[in-house]
DNA sequence: CGCGCTTTTGAGTGGCATCAACGTGGGTGG
DNA sequence: CCACCCACGTTGATGCCACTCAAAAGCGCG
């Protein structure tokens, strides 16, 4: 096998941790290596769909909007997570890079007919896609009808957790500081809230002693017990 | 073929439709109709996943909520659609019938067996769950972003457009007046409303000619084009 | 140092929730 | 057959949470 998945960080929990060296041999040969600098779009909604990806590194939004300008971010897509709209013409929506990220692209096309030839590919795609449809709708929950303290503590908590494993370096283990990849602005379109009212409750959980921010990007998360239950109770 | 997906009225309309005569005979096998009265709860959040189904007839709600009682509808499920969570061992959500309803289904570790032995129904179930993915997506950005009045008139557009092709018998064509399966309350469950906000919506719609409601369930949709305005702008 | 961008903080408003009362229709039992 | 009940829906009064508008403070950068 050559160069380019040897040395993947994500190769054995992306989809292709199913795959042996040979099949991946397969894929390799049909993939190629794409940096995407912070706050560059991968795909606009209503492009043609033609591209596939798994990410290698950094955070990706993916994100819609109303006529007027509204925005809300969908998904956050973080490493060994997929990126593209398969099985379909168009991309439904934006992709953005909130951080300088490495993707591995293939064509949408080719993509589909790997996928015809290694099942077990093909299964767990599904399973993911399966998995990624229960995390959206459980966000469902978080944006019908959290309290806005409620959702910035939901949103701490599940950026430590996806964040946690690859993504930072300074956290040891015990640590609880992680440098936030998106903006307040971004929180607010990702909870459905306005920016102030991201800050404020940001210094709200600052002031009670729940966490500490070191500066506006880094969060250290002091009770991790208050935090949860911040996220789930009134 | 023996009896039971002859006179199935969602055999060509349900993941079924990409099955020969034969495939569908082995499904078949597997498989059993199920009638479920309104109200009736299918799975609890929380239950061994053992069950994956074809829903028949009848509208089925997924729906989750906090400890302290609200509740959010992360899902509607109308005739043709799939019920059940696949590759894994429980179930994330609650099935209720919202009407009375048919399904036909399967014991989840057969089922999976079929999906193995038929490809392209598993690749039918993919495409199908990579829309679904969508869909809950797109959700996301009325219960983040929209106002009462916009949810409410989206929500009638969604309604509208599912209920049409199937089980809507006194609207022939050009007619637009539906019975609502959902009560106000289950309503304001999908939107992330409360009763009386939707309840006053509803009027203000009926007021100003948009629609009319001849009585609590039914709605006549007046004005299709004004509705689709309300329902993307403020 | 000054410029632009992000974040914070403050004051005021408004949309939707909350609380409360009343109306309505369908089902049940006397 | 009617009285009753109960779940559902409507309508009104009030309050609060989050949005809006505004301005100042922090930060990176040329």
């Amino acid at each position: 096998m050559s160069g380019v998945c040897a040395d993947c960080a994500v190769r054995d929990v992306a989809l292709c941790a199913v795959l042996s060296d040979s099949e991946l041999a397969r894929l390799n040969s049909i993939g190629r290596r794409q940096r995407i600098s912070k706050g560059a779009t991968v795909q606009w909604a209503g492009d043609e769909s033609i591209m596939f990806a798994n990410i290698i590194s950094g955070v990706v939004k993916l994100s819609t909007g109303t006529a007027d300008g509204r925005e809300q971010i969908v998904g956050l897509l973080y490493p060994a997570d997929s990126l593209g709209r398969l099985f379909a013409l168009r991309v439904d929506y934006d992709a953005t890079a909130l951080t300088d990220a490495e993707l591995c692209t293939f064509p949408r096309n080719a993509f589909e007919r790997v996928l015809g030839d290694f099942h077990h590919l093909e299964r767990q795609l599904l399973a993911r896609t399966l998995g990624e449809l229960e995390n959206t709708r459980r966000w469902m929950l978080l944006l019908g009808r959290k309290s806005a303290e409620e959702k910035v503590a939901t949103f701490l908590l599940h950026i430590t957790e996806r964040l946690k494993p690859t993504d930072c370096p300074g956290a040891a283990k015990g640590s609880h500081t992680y440098e936030l990849p998106l903006t307040r602005g971004q929180i607010a379109d990702v909870l459905g809230l306005t920016i102030e009212t991201v800050s404020r409750q940001m210094t709200r959980l600052k002031t009670n002693g729940v966490i500490a921010l070191p500066d506006s990007k880094r969060v250290t998360i002091l009770q991790p017990q208050l935090l949860q239950d911040l996220a789930e109770a009134a």
